[in-house]
RNA sequence: CGGGAUGUGGCUCAGCUUGGUAGAGCGCCUGGUUCGGGACUAGGAGGCCGCAGGUUCAAAUCCUGUCAUCCCGACCA
């Protein structure tokens, strides 16, 4: 392709509406432009990185068994009642009405479609297992769509349904599944962890997601240095620590004027966070409680909320708890708190720890648990954080920041009994489907590669998803020699099944050079004047400083063995 | 939806406080000089100042409404 026909408006400047990189880069490189808030359209170079992620994709879910398929967009309400989720999705699905005001959704997943389809066509055990995927266009009316690509309205994604027989069935299937999402990844060129996800509402017992790890990702992953356990961080598991040897010294009562937080605390009686414990205060379902946490830690509310298996949990006001506790939120402690307490893992192995008296302005050193409040239990209920101890082997935790690109989950008979989507087993009793569903967000894969590979030049495309594998750069487009060698390089380089672009345009060398680092292309062959006359060009990786002189004759085979490796 | 901000040539922004009918840089077109990391120069095209009302002799500027965009929160691939 020759770049002076290739449509890819690159802009100097970064567009004012983008803030994270990948939409900055992806906008200022002409990759994407946007039609409409979290509505994107992909221009040439945009639309052939998707679909080299489209196809790997494929590739992996068809080499798992997978069929594809393609359903419509537009999907009649009456699906959606059925299942019962017409109702239940409410403002996020994009509806619609068509002349006989009979109404539509603009589908935001196709699990209602999908078992429809595999239930009035397939009738028997013997059809089973079915892996069905497709890749398209999918809609949510996002509260508030943002960060480009990331979080869109409308996006594509791949996924593909799993219909067993049995719970055993379904377990191979997901293993199938988890296995194709790592060699995708794998094969993306991407860093990516697979973290153990929540499966709460959904009802099933295993999920993942897949996470491509990005100092902006959205997400805090906890991972182990020395096994694979990864999770997010509000899921990952804190297990008790040591519990170091101390004895107990007497309570004592000190005076805090206007001391409320624990930083305050800190400086005001020289003890550090840690040897402090925070009091914090809940409804839940209308109960009263306190929650026990040390204080340079966070209170994770969900496992709070799991952990009292309460239906809904929020802070409780100050007004309330000064009435039960007789102190406002700055001094409230267990010693003497009359409603159920909760105390974090950590508490239990604290010695002479402070905490709020419950008397306003004053605060008790060398609290002791077990001497001086009794909790009701003894919970996990903090965050997990950087040093912590794996919960499933010795080692130590890290924390990364990672994009969720891929979610697998095992879905059980949710949709296929409320749907009434059944087979025949072998006794000819009919039983539901038993089913498991598997997304991977393409679009948002697309700006997750570019938020994981950039420099302050631009895009640093994996090999595997590059628009174009190499461009050929001659330095001066005027220059009859310099175009005569880059077009000779140009089709040997096609010949080689490459595919190539070649920067004929009657630009300065700088605007080329600055062009083909901002759309990320990951070879560069540049035809200078100078190499030209020993006969040799230029090869420089994208991710590497220094070019290489090499013969031209020996450019073909250089720039191959680059890319194929 | 709650909180915050912004809408002025293709892009980035100034002008608005103190109303008098629109500017800069980049990009684009033409000529000349240049030609290895976003050149220089001369000329040129391009904007009903988001939209709708209102105040005023007069509105980009003041007022009201509305739409759009972006950021922070709850949701998710």
């Amino acid at each position: 392709m020759k770049s002076s026909e290739l449509f890819y408006p690159t802009l100097r400047e970064v567009p004012s509406e983008a803030e994270i990189i990948s939409h900055q880069l992806l906008l200022r490189a002409g990759f994407i432009r946007k039609t409409s808030g979290g509505v994107y359209t992909y221009l040439p170079l945009g639309y052939r990185v998707i679909r080299k992620i489209e196809n790997i994709v494929r590739e992996e879910m068809d080499r798992a068994g997978g069929q594809e398929v393609l359903m419509p967009i537009v999907q009649p309400a009456e699906l959606w009642q059925k299942s019962g989720r017409w109702e239940v999705y409410g403002e996020e699905m994009f509806r619609l009405q068509d002349r006989h005001k009979r109404h539509f959704a603009l589908g935001p997943t196709h699990e209602e479609i999908i078992t429809t389809l595999v239930d009035s066509d397939i009738h028997s055990y013997r059809d089973l297992p079915l892996l069905l995927y497709q890749i398209q266009n999918k809609y949510r009316d996002e509260i508030r769509p943002r960060f480009g690509l990331m979080r869109g309205r409308e996006f594509i994604m791949k996924d593909l349904y799993s219909f067993d027989i049995d719970d055993e069935g379904l377990d191979k299937s997901y293993h199938k599944m988890y296995y194709a999402y790592k060699q995708i990844f794998q094969r993306l060129g991407l860093r990516y962890r697979v973290v153990e996800a929540d499966s709460g509402a959904i009802g099933g017992n295993e999920s993942h997601e897949f996470m491509v790890l990005a100092e902006t990702g959205e997400s805090e992953i906890v991972y182990c240095d020395s096994c694979d356990y990864a999770a997010n961080v509000e899921k990952a598991v804190c297990i008790a620590g040591e519990a170091a040897e101390a004895a107990p010294l007497a309570i004592e009562k000190v005076h805090t004027p206007g001391q409320r937080t624990i930083q305050d605390i800190a400086d005001f009686l020289h003890i550090p966070a840690s040897e402090q414990v925070k009091t914090l205060m809940y409804t839940a379902d209308g109960e009263l409680v306190a929650a026990l946490i040390r204080g340079d830690r966070e209170l994770n509310e969900i496992k709070l909320k799991n952990a009292l298996e309460c239906n809904e949990l929020l802070m409780a006001d100050e007004a309330s708890v000064k009435k039960l506790s007789g102190a406002g939120f700055g001094s409230l402690g267990p010693v003497g708190m009359n409603v159920k307490i909760y105390a974090d893992l950590e508490i239990a192995a604290m010695h002479n720890f402070a905490c709020g008296a419950n008397e306003d302005d004053y605060h008790f050193k060398n609290v002791n648990m077990g001497r001086d409040f009794v909790p009701e239990a003894i919970l996990d209920l903090r965050n997990a954080v950087a040093g912590d101890p794996c919960p499933v082997c010795a080692g130590k935790l890290n924390t990364v920041r990672g994009i969720e690109v891929g979610h697998i989950f095992k879905l059980g008979i949710k949709y296929s009994d409320a749907m009434e989507a059944t087979f025949l087993d072998p006794n000819g009793q009919a039983r539901p489907f038993v089913m498991g569903c598997y997304g991977i967000g393409i679009s948002r894969t697309m700006a997750a590669a570019v938020e994981q590979n950039y420099d302050e030049n631009g895009i640093i495309w994996p090999m595997a998803i590059a628009p174009y594998q190499v461009i050929v750069v001659p330095v001066n487009s005027k220059n009859k020699e310099q175009m005569q060698a880059a077009q000779s390089i140009y089709q040997l380089l096609r010949e080689d099944g490459l595919e190539v672009l070649i920067d004929d345009r009657d630009e300065r060398a700088g605007v080329k050079f600055k062009d083909a680092d901002l759309i990320g292309i990951p070879v560069r062959v540049t035809i200078g004047p100078k190499a030209l006359q020993e006969n040799k060009a230029e090869v420089k990786k994208r991710w590497e400083k220094e070019a290489e002189l090499t013969d031209i004759d020996l450019v073909p085979e250089k720039v191959l063995k680059i890319i194929r490796g």
